[in-house]
DNA sequence: GGCGTGACTATAC
DNA sequence: GGTATAGCCACGC
């Protein structure tokens, strides 16, 4: 038998959080694939719920594929992703964060709708 | 071993 | 923007 499933998956995972960018976010269907596990999101989500508060695991950084929270809105898990994300600088707005910005690996654009008016 | 559930996603209307 | 539906997979009962 080689139920190896085990702790391989779930630690791959934990990997891909914990190199996502200060400022960025992602989302479980990108760290599901990222981590070798394409559409395994839902594993993601389970991963994250089941390590909880680990120090070291930015798991504020990985939202649902549209940019929202995933939590319910107003929930104590939903303002606490919210304001840990304000303080690394993501803007949310409304429980969404928009993915065209802060994605990850999306930051040039920002350059591009933020210059300077009289730039463009 | 079936069944419901969930920190998901894509597509269709 | 919203709801509905289907696919997805690990887990607890």
């Amino acid at each position: 038998m080689m139920s190896a499933i085990d702790s391989s998956q779930h630690d791959a995972i934990r990997r891909v959080v914990a190199a996502i960018p200060r400022g960025c976010v992602s989302s479980y269907g990108e760290v599901a694939a990222r981590a070798g596990l394409p559409g395994r999101a839902r594993l993601v989500g389970r991963v994250l719920g089941e390590a909880g508060p680990e120090p070291g695991l930015p798991w504020q950084r990985v939202l649902r594929s549209d940019g929202r929270i995933a939590f319910p809105a107003g929930s104590s898990a939903f303002r606490e992703q919210a304001r840990r994300l304000r303080a690394e600088g993501v803007a949310v707005v409304r429980g969404k964060v928009d993915l065209r910005r802060f994605g990850w690996g999306r930051g040039d654009l920002d350059a591009l709708l933020w210059a300077p008016p009289g730039d463009r």
